[in-house]
DNA sequence: TTCCAGGCGTATC
DNA sequence: GATACGCATGGA
C-alpha cells in the first residue's frame, strides 16, 4: 500500500473508492457528509476537495476527503485528515479494505449482466470492515427500521455514552433506562446481546472463527437476532464475504433477476455482490419513480 | 392520515 | 415447517 504522510494527514491515490457510494450505502451508520455550506465546513478550510465525510470506527474519529485527479481517471486523491500513521496502518487501511483489488473483483462479477450493471452504477463501493460489536449493535437496531432513523438512534446512543458504548456498559441498562434512545422494541434486544457478551456466554471473536453455519446459529441465540441480522453481523462486522443478507430489497432483486439463484461469478463473495445490488436496486427504483 | 422501513418473536396450525 | 400478526417510532 502506497501512502504519503503530509503533516497530520495521510494521502493515498486510490481507484474504486467513492466516499458517497461507500459511506452512505447502508452498510455503516456513523458517517456524515460535510458539504461546503454545512456547519462543519470550517473543518475543511483551505482544503481542496470534492467530497468529505466525518465519522467513526468505534471511538476513533476520522475526517476524510476525496478529490478526483482528472476526468479521464478513475483515481482519486483520498486524504485522511488529522490522523496518524499508526492509526492509518492499524485501523483505516483495514477498515476501508484498501488491500483488496476492487477492479479485479468487479471484473469477475461483471460476467453476469445484472452484476455488471450494478458495478457500473456505483463503481466506488467498497466493503467496510467494521468492528464486530458495533456492527452487531447497528444491525439489531436496523430491523424493521429505516436508515435515517437507524442513524438517529445510533447517534443518540453515542452522544449519551460519549462514544460507542461497550457491551459492558449496555449490559447495565434496562429497557426503561434506554428510553432516551427511542429504539422501540429493539432496546430489549440490545440489552440481551450486551448481557450475553458481558457474562462471556458468547464471544464475538470465537464466533468470527467458526464455520458460517455455526456462527449463524450462535448469533441467533441472541434475542432479536434472526437470519438477516446474523448475516449482517457476519458480513459487516467479521468480513465474512460469503454471508448474504436478504432484506426486502434483496428479495426483490432475487425475484426479478435471479429466480434460479446467484450466478457462479460471485461465489464466496456473495456479501460484497449484495452490497452493489442493494445500492443499485434502491436507487434505481428511486430514479424510476 | 396512512404506509412503511436493511425483521423477529410468538402463537397457531 | 409454514404462515399470520404485533411490535415502537417517526419520516414520507
Amino acid at each position: 500500500m502506497n501512502y504519503k504522510v503530509v503533516g497530520e494527514d495521510i494521502v493515498i491515490i486510490q481507484s474504486d473508492f467513492d466516499l458517497d457510494e461507500t459511506l452512505d450505502c447502508g452498510q455503516a451508520f456513523r458517517w456524515e457528509r460535510i458539504d461546503k455550506d454545512s456547519e462543519d465546513a470550517d473543518l475543511l478550510l483551505n482544503i481542496d476537495f470534492d467530497k468529505a465525510y466525518k465519522g467513526f470506527r468505534l471511538n476513533t474519529q476520522l475526517l476524510i476527503s476525496q478529490k478526483k485527479i482528472n476526468e479521464n481517471s478513475d483515481e482519486s486523491q483520498i486524504t485522511l485528515h488529522n490522523t496518524t500513521e499508526s492509526d492509518f496502518l492499524g485501523i483505516w487501511l483495514n477498515y476501508f479494505d484498501l488491500e483488496t483489488d476492487y477492479s479485479l473483483l468487479k471484473k469477475e462479477f461483471s460476467s453476469d449482466k445484472t452484476m455488471c450493471r450494478a458495478c457500473e452504477f456505483a463503481p466506488g463501493i467498497r466493503m467496510l470492515k467494521q468492528d464486530k460489536w458495533e456492527a452487531l449493535c447497528s444491525f439489531i437496531i436496523s430491523q424493521n427500521n429505516n436508515i435515517p432513523r437507524i442513524k438517529g438512534i445510533i447517534s443518540r446512543m453515542c452522544e449519551h455514552y460519549k462514544g460507542f458504548p461497550s457491551y459492558e456498559q449496555l449490559a447495565e441498562e434496562t429497557v426503561e433506562s434506554l428510553a432516551f434512545l427511542r429504539a422501540g422494541f429493539r432496546a430489549k434486544y440490545l440489552i440481551d446481546a450486551a448481557q450475553r457478551l458481558s457474562i462471556g456466554e458468547l464471544d464475538l471473536d470465537d464466533i468470527s472463527s467458526m464455520d458460517l453455519e455455526a456462527a449463524r446459529k450462535s448469533l441467533m441465540t441472541i434475542k432479536g437476532v434472526g437470519p438477516k441480522v446474523a448475516e449482517c453481523a457476519l458480513l459487516y462486522g467479521m468480513y465474512r464475504t460469503d454471508a448474504f443478507p436478504v432484506d426486502v430489497w434483496i428479495k426483490r432483486v432475487m425475484e426479478e433477476y435471479y429466480p434460479n439463484g446467484l450466478p457462479e461469478c460471485v461465489k464466496g463473495k456473495e456479501g460484497i455482490a449484495q452490497q452493489y445490488l442493494f445500492h443499485y436496486i434502491r436507487n434505481l427504483e428511486r430514479a424510476d419513480i
